[in-house]
DNA sequence: TGCGGTATTGGGGGAAACCCTAGTGTAATT
DNA sequence: AATTACACTAGGGTTTCCCCCAATACCGCA
């Protein structure tokens, strides 16, 4: 039987974090679970409490999933990680990879495939959710560099996810604690390399990353 | 005590549902609970069973969970609805109330929450989620005639696929001749009305209207 | 015919964003 | 060890946008 010393479950959804802790506290009765809705403070919590394992929504506020795995592994997290994600792009799957997942799962799967999934990364195995080809996923890795084969730099790519949130720049500066004008520097980077003059285009280039979300 | 004698529940993610599904059935354990993962089929399984109360995501594939309220209203079912949404927006919850649903839930809501709107529903009552401006609505609702395309008038429409193509307000004013102090109070009212309040939604909601696309 | 609502038009002032320029730190290259 | 490249940081000055307010024009309705 799988033993898991502690969990960190973010999900921006507050009702989707409750049913699924429900369902995890039904099999694990003994683990704490400690759950979260945006990015920076999940990545905090793994940082502060390195659980045994985290379960992360990709698309999160503040910071997304992909990024915050990126991060944890950077700063030493060692537990282990299994992204939960509506997207079956390939492309998302091998970015999560590389940044240091050890599992992928799509929220379209019943609850014994996360249970699967759990098992197989505590035996420190990787875990590929049904659904996914992995061939696609193995050849998108194949066209991608180790690192930094992105447009964007993390920063640039957060700081575009919190504009495409809706937030002005001096709210996104004392989230970030830079200056006013660090933010307006990174929007304007952001629209350099990505030929972009506007903000319209600005928005639509985070739909189209993967960062924000139309509705 | 609230008696539910059957449940639908809709939503597209089936971790989703299942989490749901153990919440509930912890408070109605007497419930007979049948889930979907498409509009369509919810919108069958309504009619044929009937039941109580149905949980009904408002995005759904095959059909959105909007137009099967309409649907379902318009083939004779009387149980309840209660719309599951991550849209804050008064005019998805505008649209909910004129199509039929009882109750209009955030997901980002505690499960309590939902418990207060199944309660409310079942007796009759209708539920708005904490976190909607119920104003907002109700200015949305004045504004709103019984088809979907009412939303903005066509100059509003204009302006908005101006804006959201990336126009400034300056070279859309000269566009459309008239001042630029005009086009301004377009761009304000437009917000008003879909219950906006920056930037980055006044482009989603024209990408969601079909006034432009992503790419 | 008059009345009310709203569509469309416009202004002023304050806040926010954009363009240009530039310092610092870090990592890879030569 | 020196150089190059670039991510991240920041300021000054200009342009653009957002909120409160108002005038005219049009359309349905009593």
């Amino acid at each position: 039987m799988t033993i898991i010393n502690s969990l960190i479950m973010a999900d921006d959804h507050e009702l989707v974090r409750s049913g699924l802790k429900s369902l995890i506290q039904q099999q694990f009765p003994d683990t704490p679970i400690c759950e979260t809705g945006c990015g920076a403070q999940a990545l905090a919590l793994m940082l502060q409490q390195q659980p045994t394992l985290t379960l992360l929504d990709v698309t999160l506020p503040n910071m997304n999933g992909l990024d915050v795995v990126a991060s944890a592994r950077k700063s030493g997290y060692k537990g282990k990680i299994i992204m939960l994600s509506m997207h079956h792009w390939p492309k998302y799957v091998a970015r999560a990879w590389l940044n240091g997942a050890d599992g992928y799962v799509l929220k379209d799967s019943a609850f014994e495939e996360l249970l699967v999934a759990i098992n197989s990364v505590m035996k420190h195995e990787r875990y590929l959710s049904k659904g996914i080809c992995s061939q696609a996923v193995s050849d998108v890795l194949e066209h991608m560099g180790p690192n930094q084969d992105d447009l964007l730099t993390p920063r640039q790519r957060q700081v575009l996810q919190l504009v495409a949130e809706g937030h002005s720049s001096k709210y996104i500066a004392n989230q970030l604690n830079v200056s006013l004008k660090t933010v307006e520097a990174h929007r304007s980077s952001i629209m350099n390399r990505l030929g972009i003059h506007d903000f319209a285009g600005l928005i639509k280039a985070a739909i189209s990353l993967g960062l924000t979300q139309v509705n």
